[in-house]
DNA sequence: TAAAATAATCAACACCGTGTACATTTGTTT
DNA sequence: AAACAAATGTACACGGTGTTGATTATTTTA
């Protein structure tokens, strides 16, 4: 957001330098791609590369930074922004919804041969969400609350992760739902 | 176990490879961790290394392999081997002491710059148990049941996960306890 | 539109880890 | 002691890396 509008050229590079990797990584491990190859896939000398990311892991960084920008947006304001004390299923459904739409990109970051610290990231802001909507209403015991939170954000993305692989066969308000139960459901008994 | 007993210089070079090895990973993701660092750190000539393993990743999968084993060993026998419908308390603690005994590199595997695609077998290793377990005693509704049964396993794994990186501040049988709590509610629901 | 600024290209370079080969030395087993 | 297996040392070609400096192309500005 802070960001300046940039250049054409460059705007064309990283597109291009992003095609080819993701198509590289629908084939193998961010650890086998190498910079020669995403510059030939790009059709870009590799000098230029360099010029706007340091490595491949770099480039891939930026791409999860992206995302969890685009998640939290969603997250913040799901059915208007209030604490309802429940997660609302609005925005559950959303993020849903954005994952159905990024579906090649998530899956490349989630599944298969993803980053785990993404993974714990991207847990780990659904999990402060999940405290920030229950603590706001009821009381909490602190001692097991953040095992439960990590239970419920981690299965979250579990069943996200399983949705994927499935190729997205039920409807976004479906698992919205099925998550919210069970979200729940775990939690009523230490509230 | 199909292994015969190895010659003792063999044992020697892999258990001074893994040590080196291991030593490596918790200072820098695999991807960094060269064959040439693992030998001058191991004391050993890299031909050497070749001739155990085809590269780091292979070094790797035989030790995320080992760990599999050892845990669907525990995941059998529980508490006897019967299916009880519920999952046995006693197989889940035997679990956690297990881990509880190599958190180096479980903490290593789980966390951090550890393998995605291992978190997901273990995860697939211990839904399977939960699915075995209360497939046996009750009906299952089975268009839900496989999102349930991941998000259970997500979240058990989940919160070994945030037990090890805590530095496992409680004890095996708390954290069993409130496992089965969260999974036999998140289940309650629905059959 | 011309000039200044910025981006991409091209070619060349030293560097380093890789994987393999083969002869040699060390140790284990029979 | 002899036969075998493992580890060493050395050397090699190969390929990707990251950087540099000069050149060309494109965008911005004055």
């Amino acid at each position: 957001m802070g960001e300046k509008k940039q250049d054409h050229r460059v705007r064309f590079t990283k597109l291009v330098i992003r095609d080819s990797f993701i198509a590289l990584l629908k084939a193998k491990p961010l650890s086998k791609v190498t910079v020669k190859e995403i510059c030939e896939g790009a059709g870009i000398n590799r000098a230029t590369f360099y010029a706007h990311y340091a490595d491949p892991f770099d480039l891939l960084h930026q791409i999860e930074e992206e995302f969890v920008e685009e998640v939290t947006l969603y997250i913040g304001n799901g059915a208007g922004g209030e604490l309802t004390g429940d997660i609302s299923p609005d925005a559950v459904r959303k993020i849903l919804e954005y994952v159905q739409n990024n579906a090649e990109i998530c899956d490349i970051l989630l599944n298969s041969d993803g980053d785990l610290r993404f993974l714990q990231e991207i847990t780990a802001v659904i999990g402060r969400q999940f405290v920030a909507s229950w603590t706001a209403s009821k009381p909490v015991k602190k001692a097991e609350a953040e095992y439960i939170f990590q239970y419920s954000a981690s299965g979250s993305v579990g069943m996200i992760q399983k949705w994927l692989e499935g190729g997205m066969k039920h409807t976004p308000e479906e698992l919205a739902g099925l998550m919210l139960r069970m979200t729940q459901r775990g939690y009523s008994d230490f509230f």
